[in-house]
Formats: C-alpha cells, sequence, structure tokens
DNA sequence: CAAATATAATAGCATTACTATCGCTTTTGT
DNA sequence: ACAAAAGCGATAGTAATGCTATTATATTTG
C-alpha cells in the first residue's frame, strides 16, 4: 500500500473505507475482516464453494479446511445463506469501487460507460490490496451461485435489511452513466440488470451449455458483445 | 378436445404427443403423466414450491399434502432436483408448442417473432389442455427456482442425459426466426437467452427489488422492452 | 495481572434426503 | 377368469445437514 502514489493512496483508503462499510453489518454476526480466523473464513469459503457448488458446501467441511470448527465459523455467520450474501456483496462493492476509480477523470460519458462495463461484466485480474480473496474464484462464483442470494424466500426480509444495497447502488452508478449519455432512455436499471446477469449467465453457459449461447472471440468477447449491445439500444432511444 | 376443428386436433394431438416426449424420460423413474398419483404429484409439487420456495419444499410435505406417502413419491422421481427438472423441461416444452402453434401459417417472419417473444417471455393464460397442471403458479415457479435447474455441479452430467434438450430447442427455435429476418446476426442463442432470462428476473425484480428495474405500464410491459431490444439489436447489425 | 474476549473441542438435536421392507390392492396378460 | 406383476401405503431406519449449547483453554486488553 505504501508504494502508491500520495493522491492514490488518499483516494484508495477513501474508497476501500467505504467498501468496507458497503458490506453491510446485519449479513454478518462478526465483521470477517477483523480477525485472521475471519479472513480464513472468507478465502476458505470461496475456495471451497467455487470447487464444489454452494449445496455440497457446509461449515463443517469449510471448518475442517481451515483447521478451525464449525462453532467457530457461527460466530461469523448464522447461516451458509448469510455467508454467501457477504461473499456476493463483497464482489458486488468492490466491482462498484473498481468502477469509480476506472472513470475517475474521464470526461467522455460513453467511454465511462465503455469502462464502467468492462468492469461490470466480470473476467477480473487479481487485487493485491485483498490479499486474502481470490477474484477470479470469487468471480466464478458469482457467476454460478449468486442468483441463489436473492431467489428464495427470504428476499424480503433479507432486502429490508438494506442487504442488497451494494448490487442496488451499482445498478444505480452504471445506470447514472447511460442517463448522461441519454437522459431520454426510460429504462436504465431493466439495461443494466439485463446485461450484467446476461454476461453472468453467457459465461455459464460458455462452459456448461455451449448450445445456449455463440462462439464469441477472446476472452472479453462477451463483455464487447453486451457493451456493443447497450450502445446500440440507447443511441436507437 | 372434441370441440376443435380437425385440423386444429390433428396438430394438436401430434404436437401433444411430441411435448409429452420432449420431457426426457431420464429425468424420472416413472412417468407421472401415466398415474393419478403421478398428476398429484406434478400439480401438488407446482402448488408447493411456489408457494413455500424450492429450498424449503420436500418430498415428506408434499406427500402429506396430496394424501400419500414419502416413499410413492420417490417412485416417481428419484430427488427433488429431479422433480425441478421435470417441472422446468415441461414448461419449455409447453412453451415451445405454443409458439409453433402461435406462428403456424404467419408468413411475415417478423410477426412471427414477435409472437414468439409474447409466449417465451411469460405471462400465461390457463391452457385447457392440462387440467392438472396451473399454469400461473408453474410460470411463477419458473421465474424464481428455474434457474437452480441448470445452477449447480451436476450441470454436467445432466447435460450429458438430454435433460436441457427443451429448453436449448426452443432457444434455437427463437433463433432461427431471428436468422430469416437477419441472416448476417451472428449472435442469435445468446440474444434469445438474454432476453428470457431477462423477462424472467424482470418479474421477479418487480415483485421483491424494485431498484433493480423500472416501472414499465401493462402486465406485458416487459414482454414489450425486449420485443423491442430484440427487434432494435437486429435490425442495427 | 485481572478481566474480558476469542477460539477449540465436544456433544447433542431436529430435520432432511434418502433406502429398505412388507403386505395389501389394483391392473394386466393369457 | 385367474395368476403374476405392478402400484401403493405404512413403517422403520440411516447418514448427513444445519444449527445450538457448554466448557475449557488461549489471547488480548484495561
Amino acid at each position: 500500500m505504501l508504494l502508491y502514489l500520495p493522491i492514490v493512496t488518499i483516494i484508495m483508503d477513501g474508497l476501500y473505507a467505504n467498501l468496507r462499510l458497503q458490506v453491510n453489518d446485519s449479513i454478518y454476526l462478526k465483521n470477517p475482516e477483523s480477525s485472521d480466523l475471519g479472513q480464513r473464513i472468507i478465502s476458505g469459503s470461496i475456495e471451497l464453494i467455487s470447487e464444489m457448488g454452494f449445496e455440497s458446501f457446509t461449515f463443517k467441511k469449510l471448518a475442517k479446511s481451515i483447521g478451525s470448527t464449525e462453532a467457530s465459523v457461527y460466530r461469523y455467520f448464522e447461516s451458509k445463506h448469510k455467508l454467501l450474501l457477504y461473499l456476493t456483496a463483497w464482489y458486488w462493492a468492490w466491482v462498484q469501487y473498481r468502477i469509480l476509480f476506472a472513470t475517475a477523470n474521464v470526461p467522455s460519458a460513453e467511454e465511462r460507460l465503455m469502462r464502467a462495463l468492462d468492469v461490470a461484466l466480470g473476467v477480473h485480474e487479481v487485487d493485491i490490496q485483498f490479499p486474502h480473496i481470490d477474484e477470479q474464484k470469487l468471480y466464478h462464483l458469482v457467476v454460478a451461485e449468486s442468483s441463489k442470494a436473492y431467489l428464495n424466500k427470504q428476499v424480503d426480509e433479507i432486502n429490508d435489511q438494506g442487504v442488497y444495497t451494494s448490487y442496488k447502488d451499482l445498478v444505480e452508478l452504471i445506470g447514472k452513466i447511460i442517463l448522461e449519455i441519454q437522459p431520454e432512455y426510460k429504462y436504465p436499471h431493466m439495461l443494466v440488470t439485463t446485461v450484467i446477469e446476461g454476461a453472468n449467465h453467457q459465461h455459464f453457459f460458455a462452459e456448461h451449455l455451449p448450445r445456449l449461447t455463440d462462439v464469441v472471440c477472446g476472452e472479453k468477447g462477451i463483455t464487447k458483445y453486451y457493451q456493443n449491445m447497450v450502445l446500440t439500444l440507447i443511441k436507437a432511444s
């Protein structure tokens, strides 16, 4: 962290603090960032869930893999569903932070939109700021499991606690850039969620159900497809 | 059934048989259409899952609600996940059948595309042909639970057994109409899955997470949005 | 250095997701 | 018409899951 130039450090520290706050504290019983065990719970769960899937994942297996006990994990998260909520909320807060950083001081709204989508639509490098988090595996987890964070019967309760705020804020952020380019566009939220969820699905389909997608070139092919989609739609309106 | 004109009856009988065949027989141990208990399993599970969510749903609760036993239900489906696969496969086969019917003898490809999307993007009336199935509740179930049918670690195995064929065929069918209108369009499958999954999500968001969507007018508002999206994109290419 | 806090270790419990067995009834092939 | 087969309900049982409780031992903090 000390290697960065002052201005960068200041911006990053500010956002880093914000990023922590973004992960709503009603998700956890004890903040996993606050201890070594907590950080092992996060890194271990990313590893295990992305490897074996959320259904097969249990706190007992997690505890074993990080050399702790089931009861200790329960002191941080009251259920494995809450832990999934934490991981996805963290991911969207992280994406939002990177978008703010990638679009700062860029005057063209269209350029900012393309950069925001580039970050929001997947395929990430590692972020040295968070050594306990493997961003590649976390993205893989988000693709396969994140919809289970809201596709359940407790969604309204959880929503009332503000747990989905980091995702909503991200959608809002990108939606606002769209409105800068085309203030007449009526459906910015629908468009943003359609392309974010769409990109997730296409990544999954490309790996498992190729007949549901099309061959696109390069690892950013899906991103390019949806960037083009957004531009075409807002300009046609 | 006897009330229909001969030509209609012939077409429907043919498609009805096809529709049964579409639900891949490796999904079930015993065909639920073949007995009264089987049909009660289907109608009871649609009722229960859409009411309490897939996670809370158990074969024990289902058995109780239809006046049977857990062991008897297991004679039809080897797991609750297989039952979910059956319900979603049935749904997509039903959508495909209705698209074939709605687009038959319509010369304009654009008109056929709009009709196909109108059927594929949700909001359905009852279909008197299937008295044991409440199509409204089934659609509600598909919106909230269908992605769990493929978002799991067994997806490749299940896919090898051909279980997702009815969804793939539906995507293929609509994709082909797109190519009739615009043979140059490179990504018909991506576009079709994007709008189908997108419409599902928007229906869910409208009910539970309104900040992730936009106010659209009328019960077909979401459908109209995506119909317009598809037309705009294929014409812009 | 005492008090508070964090963690590990163990036990326990209700529920879930199945499997197995048995006997009664209905269907089916001949 | 009748035996064989299949379908179903009833009951029991099992390993795993999701979670709670208790106690003892470290570790941190005031």
